[in-house]
DNA sequence: GTTACATCCGTAGCTGGATACGGAGTCAAT
DNA sequence: ATTGACTCCGTATCCAGCTACGGATGTAAC
């Protein structure tokens, strides 16, 4: 079931994925993260998948997921069923396209405003926030 | 200095932008934003550019900012000094090309599952974290 | 001018996410 | 077979970001 290539301990993958030790742990706690079985009471051995898994976790986590969100696209990566997964997959993607639309607003402001400055001294009016304000009401 | 049409008291603002009262309070000794001087210890009024600006703090956070990082923000809509702003900017904007490359790619992702889904019957394998784990490499 | 309700403000408490701690067990190298 | 570094696991602590509480004050309606 498990690649055969499970070589690094636990502080390895830590190292690996550059999180805290204790953090994977708490990931493993969380069930975001399986703990391989041990063999007779010894110490675990993860492979590259959990890393990329960790890494997926820490990326998402700075996307502005919370655990438990990221905990249901990892249940849709697991397979689980089908339909039920297509249904989250939707609701997902809704909302990840609403956060792209909403960065993108901010993206132009603020390469406008560096454009703006450089071309120009003194304070010029920086509209950030009207920006985005729009982007909420129209959205 | 201010719109003479502040007319919401923060209950008003509370709701207008659908947040606890209590956390306006906490923006504002984050300093966030800005309390409007009370008349002669009499009560707050609020005005439209506070709703924005609050809904702002609220998009940004659920954007993964955190109120650090929006504060940062929020200096640059202030004015400031133009050319510090731009540096600024420019370390900004390039957080947010990071964000929205790898919202892009989940966004993929979850797109071809809902299609696989919707496509076929059975366990179809969907490399949701496969696909980010590029992402983070080559970035 | 009293009732009903909101604000103000300081402080305490809560939740999510992560870290720290410490004693017992494991393992590899000498 | 002992040393040194690491793992395991349970529990405790920490931090950011709120949210609740409560008593004093303000205010609009009747």
């Amino acid at each position: 079931m498990q690649n055969k290539s499970n070589t690094m301990t636990i502080g390895g993958l830590a190292k690996a994925a550059d999180v805290h030790i204790e953090t994977i742990r708490y990931y493993q706690r969380r069930g975001l993260l399986k703990e391989p079985d041990r063999p007779l009471g010894g110490i675990r051995r993860y492979g590259s998948t959990d890393i990329d898994r960790l890494m997926f976790v820490k990326t998402a986590k700075e996307l502005g997921f919370s655990l438990n969100e990221i905990s249901d696209l990892l249940r849709l990566e697991d397979g689980a069923n089908c339909l039920e997964a297509s249904a989250l997959a939707e609701h997902k993607l809704e909302h990840v396209r609403k956060k792209i639309v909403r960065l993108k607003r901010i993206e132009k402001v603020l390469h406008e405003m560096v454009g703006r400055c450089h071309a120009q001294q003194g304070n010029v009016f920086c509209p950030l926030i009207e920006s985005l304000h729009e982007g909420i009401t129209k959205a």
